[in-house]
DNA sequence: AAAACTCCTCTTTTT
DNA sequence: GAGGAGTTTT
């Protein structure tokens, strides 16, 4: 395709983005707004205006996904192999780099990847070494994780702890775990970022190689990037400074996991002169759609003001339903879907239903198998986190790189083999007496000093046969990785230890890695958390908000509007969070081309619990004439909601909320059910057992949250 | 060292 | 209400 011929079908904002070559770029891209075609269609024009090889363009995503997505429109509309250029996740590009150059950090080039179960499963060990309640090991390993993501290391973070134990106590671990990492000759995914970070700044000359191949950086997803990676960008970008960054910040859904949106506003400072582009045209809903979702997103107060629109004209109304429970819920929408397909409209696959967490997706399983409508879910357990498939990778892991103590101590006994707790802690004793990785000290114990370990023949004849294990495997020479894999398999006899459908995995594992090298495949593994792409049946597909993000369908369900679900009740104290939580209701409104629906229930069930709900308070920021209010529950109902919109919503600072109890000094204790008004006018209406529904004038009041 | 039992936790999860 | 992990039992 020529050169203009890329600027065909792009509309103003988005042909000023594709022209604007030299110099840093911010592209702010709304919901829809067809970003991914200007940054390929941007990629393609470089390749052709500047007659440039897809080497010298660097361009960072999220997910593999989205890479892969990228590489094949590039190729379509280049006609380019896009095999060996430099498109990839944060990760994959890291590691690429690392994988040349990291004997200049004292690694060697076959290190392990750890994910973040390896981590833990690491810091675990540390926990138990160090007496620390070995239960903590999630929180601390999200901490850690946290602090390596913002570039902090453990030095740096005990001079600024807290002083009172705990964070010294962290800190210990910490620096532990970045020392057993290194032993381990392993790298988290926080460390493909940092040391490649680390590794450019003390190697100004490695840094140039790259700063001189790389003439232009794109960014995907910008609103996600962390601490660390933003730096990682920022230094490769210095030296010419064409980078163009394209993300949402009101997209920005995984702060929890590190993603700093504030990096959307440090460009800006960092790269001035940057120029700021808006990409507003929405290629994707209806007008009401999008005055819906930006009703609510308009609520947060820091944001990059953007005002969505379309050329699609109003549609259809956005519907909202309230129901009595989550199963009356979860037959609403059963039956909704049933109705639009009988109608001929829609086949089941263009829906989708969305949700907070997974758990609310059993009630609506269940409704919809009653109806006979085939479903699929998305996300859950990623393939590669399968204990089976984790186990086996373990083993090709210790054998390509035998200081790898994490899957050493993963395999030992697994399939189990007769080696238990007491003859793994004997080794464990030998290698931090001689400085050894576990495989090491179990190799050169069994050869000189078998007393320090055996307590039979038995044992010893286990270990020296797991030992050849490992060695023959290591010394033969595979075509594929997939032929290594299953003579692992079948000199473990893992097959025989698990189940009918666990085997089925292992067969799918052995599938993807036909016509793969031993590396390649093992680096894909470990920077691929799901198989690509299931195939796509038509069937209405569930899965939460979070795994929604990139997605459309015409027809979409945002379910459990309720406080508590959504916001998650977790969020309820921290504003901060609050404002993450109507992000993710944005993200899930803007999913949806021709149909939203949003519905909520006023009682649920909650792992254990059966629990009154009250509407979500993001609720009465949608505008009522974009909406058709379906009322199917009279106990909750919505009927309050429009008098609760009339009041400033921007102003509600309550000291209370629906749903928590108060005393007050004649009726006693009662439940809040709603608070509206605002300053002097401030009232709420209160449930007093035995008395009724109150309203109150909070100023006289008097009374008391308990 | 395996089996049986009890306890605990349960938000989201791109790599 | 279930799955995973740790602890006790055999």
């Amino acid at each position: 395709m020529p050169k203009d011929s890329l600027l065909e079908g792009l509309n103003p904002q988005q042909r000023d983005a594709l022209l604007h070559t030299e110099g840093p770029l911010l592209i702010l891209a709304g919901a829809g707004s067809g970003k991914t075609r200007v940054i390929s269609h941007k990629f393609a024009y470089l390749l052709k205006a500047k007659r440039l090889t897809n080497k010298s363009i660097f361009a960072v995503t999220f997910t593999n996904k989205a890479a892969n997505e990228m590489k094949e429109r590039i190729s379509s509309l280049t006609g380019k192999d896009m095999h060996g250029s430099w498109v990839g996740t944060f990760h994959s590009q890291c590691s690429k780099i690392l994988r040349k150059t990291i004997d200049a950090m004292g690694y060697s080039r076959d290190f392990s990847i750890y994910d973040d179960d390896d981590q833990r499963n690491l810091i675990r060990h540390i926990l138990r070494e160090f007496k620390i309640h070995e239960a903590l090991y999630r929180g601390v390993a999200a901490r850690i994780s946290a602090l390596k993501s913002s570039l902090i290391g453990p030095e740096e973070f005990l001079s600024t702890g807290d002083g009172f134990g705990f964070d010294e106590k962290l800190a210990r671990v910490y620096l532990r775990y970045r020392d057993e990492l290194k032993k381990c000759n392993a790298l988290d995914f926080d460390d493909l970022i940092c040391l490649t970070l680390t590794l450019f700044e003390k190697h100004p000359e490695i840094l140039k190689k790259y700063q001189d191949e790389f003439q232009y950086i794109f960014v995907d997803e910008f609103q996600d990037t962390n601490y660390a990676q933003y730096r990682f960008l920022r230094l490769l970008a210095s030296a010419h400074r064409n980078v163009t960054v394209v993300g949402d910040d009101d997209q920005s859904i995984y702060r929890f996991r590190g993603a700093d949106v504030t990096n959307v506003f440090r460009f800006e400072k960092d790269f001035t002169g940057a120029r700021i582009i808006r990409l507003e045209q929405n290629y994707r809903s209806t007008q009401n759609i999008l005055d819906v979702a930006g009703a609510v997103i308009a609520r947060n107060p820091i944001r990059k003001e953007k005002k969505l629109w379309t050329g699609r004209g109003c549609g259809e109304r956005v519907y909202h339903c309230w129901l009595s429970s989550e199963d009356e819920e979860a037959q609403h929408i059963a039956k909704t879907i049933k109705d639009f397909y009988l109608k001929g409209a829609y086949e089941y696959r263009d829906f989708a239903v969305l949700y907070r967490v997974n758990i609310q997706s059993r009630a609506v399983e269940e409704k919809l198998r009653d109806e006979g409508i085939p479903y699929r879910i998305l996300g859950g357990i990623a393939f590669y986190q399968r204990k089976e498939i984790k186990d086996i990778i373990a083993y090709m892991r210790l054998i390509l790189n035998h200081y790898d103590n994490v899957s050493f101590r993963r395999i030992i006994n697994c399939p189990p083999r007769g080696i238990g707790a007491a003859t793994l802690s004997r080794i464990e004793q030998e290698a931090k007496k001689r400085s050894l990785s576990l495989f090491e000290a179990l190799k050169s114990t069994m050869k000189t000093n078998k007393s320090a370990l055996k307590k039979s023949q038995d044992i010893t004849d286990r270990l020296e046969q797991f030992i050849r294990l490992i060695e023959d495997v290591a010394s033969e020479k595979y075509k594929t990785a997939a032929e290594m894999l299953k003579d692992i398999i079948d000199r473990t006899g893992y097959r025989e230890f698990i189940d009918e459908e666990r085997n089925e995995n292992v067969d799918e594992l052995i599938a993807s890695a036909a016509n793969t090298g031993i590396k390649d495949f093992a680096e894909k593994v470990a920077l691929l958390t799901n198989l690509d792409d299931s195939p796509k049946e038509n069937a209405v597909s569930l899965m939460t908000l979070h795994t929604a993000k990139g997605l459309e369908f015409p027809v979409v369900f945002v379910i459990g509007l309720e406080e508590g679900v959504l916001p998650y009740f977790k969020a309820l104290d921290s504003p901060d969070e609050i404002n993450e939580e109507r992000r993710l209701l944005y993200v899930g409104m803007t999913r949806a081309k021709d149909v939203l629906l949003l519905t909520g229930a006023g009682k649920r069930r909650l792992y254990t619990k059966v629990q009154n709900q009250e509407p979500s308070r993001f609720l009465f920021d949608v505008p009522k004439e974009c909406c058709q209010w379906i009322e199917k529950s009279t106990r909750t109902s919505l009927a309050q909601a429009p008098a609760r919109r009339d009041a400033d919503s921007s102003k509600r600072v309550f000291p209370y909320v629906a749903g928590c109890r108060v005393r007050h000094p004649k009726w006693g204790v009662g439940v809040v059910r709603d608070c509206y008004g605002d300053g002097e006018e401030q009232k709420v209406t209160v449930n007093f057992p035995n008395i009724g529904i109150k309203k109150l004038v909070l100023r006289f009041a008097n009374l008391e949250k308990i």
